[in-house]
DNA sequence: CTTGACCCTGTAGTGACTACAGGGTGTGCA
DNA sequence: TGCACACCCTGTAGTCACTACAGGGTCAAG
């Protein structure tokens, strides 16, 4: 099977795919006569493994430590349950971190709802007098009176990444 | 104030404010003779206001824009009111992403609490099994038939960002 | 013989920084 | 005066996981 035809059949992009080989995730696959690259099934498997465990958030490093264990039949699977209790441990994180962001956010959002001129906004008020010290309404929440900003955001929210679905 | 005591008031590292002005976030600061940036209290309310919008996990670009709307006092509030209802909208949309995720991988985790052989492995099976095409646990949590992945995860968890204060 | 779909490599871009290299400046102390 | 050392400068390259091209080659159908 070619290239193309692979990535119709799992959902991946080729040039992924390809990215995958590069980086050592992928098996580099037997090649013909002018070059195109030839996959078997075992690597159609290979590949859903790296998308699978991709779709639960694990980085291609965790992926490839993964591969490695999954190689050596005799590994101690405590590894691989270490691996998944941190990767558990960081989205547990990410959403805490997230929920809060959001609080804050919806608070912000109080601040304003009508259409008025920019100097007369209270969201806007609101940021400039946090930029000048003032304790915001968006970081202290529930009337805490926490100076400073949210220590453990860990800017989870800056990329906001689209998956291929919802591509035009 | 030089570059470094800028930092050291913000909390911001001093590459970090050079590129916010290369970005054009921040307004460009007087030199000294000698082509040091010279900053004043103006300018570290600028930043300030760029590292609270940052900390509720806006974009540089909708900062710029939030920014550009500050400038212009007339400016109708409702562009503010719906920047801030995107950002809204966006984080809700990672946090469910991500509690879906969490599911996930607590029902993988869920597969295997000892230490055996790699090959015994009650997580890598499933994993390898869903390579090969059976319904997952963990991408099945709740005994639902959905064949292939979640779709409407979006990759929010695939950036592991890390903080200021987390690394070593 | 041409068209068009597919394949190849290699490079550069994304966002929001971070980390250097390789140099200049400013101050304090012996 | 010489030197150490902290600070500053520009410019470039790296991070992650892709994505998007440019510029070319291959292959089957019509």
């Amino acid at each position: 099977m070619l290239i193309g035809e692979l990535a119709r059949q799992t959902g991946c992009e080729v040039e992924t795919i390809r990215y995958y080989e590069r980086e050592g995730l992928l098996s580099a696959p037997q090649r013909s006569a002018s070059g195109y690259r030839r996959y078997t099934a075992e690597q159609l498997g290979e590949l859903n493994f790296i998308l699978h465990c991709r779709s639960l958030g694990m980085s291609l490093a965790d992926i490839r430590n993964l591969a490695a264990f999954k190689a050596d039949h005799q590994h101690d699977c405590e590894d691989i349950n270490q691996l998944i209790d941190q990767q558990i441990a960081k989205v547990h994180q990410q959403v805490e971190a997230l929920r809060l962001l959001e609080q804050q956010l919806l608070a912000l959002r109080d601040k304003c709802h009508d259409s008025r001129a920019a100097a007369d906004c209270g969201i806007l008020q609101t940021l400039v007098e946090a930029s000048e010290g003032a304790p915001c309404v968006c970081h202290t929440p529930f009337g805490q009176d926490n100076h400073g900003h949210s220590q453990d955001y860990d800017h989870a929210a800056k990329k906001n990444g689209r998956s291929n679905k919802d591509r035009p």
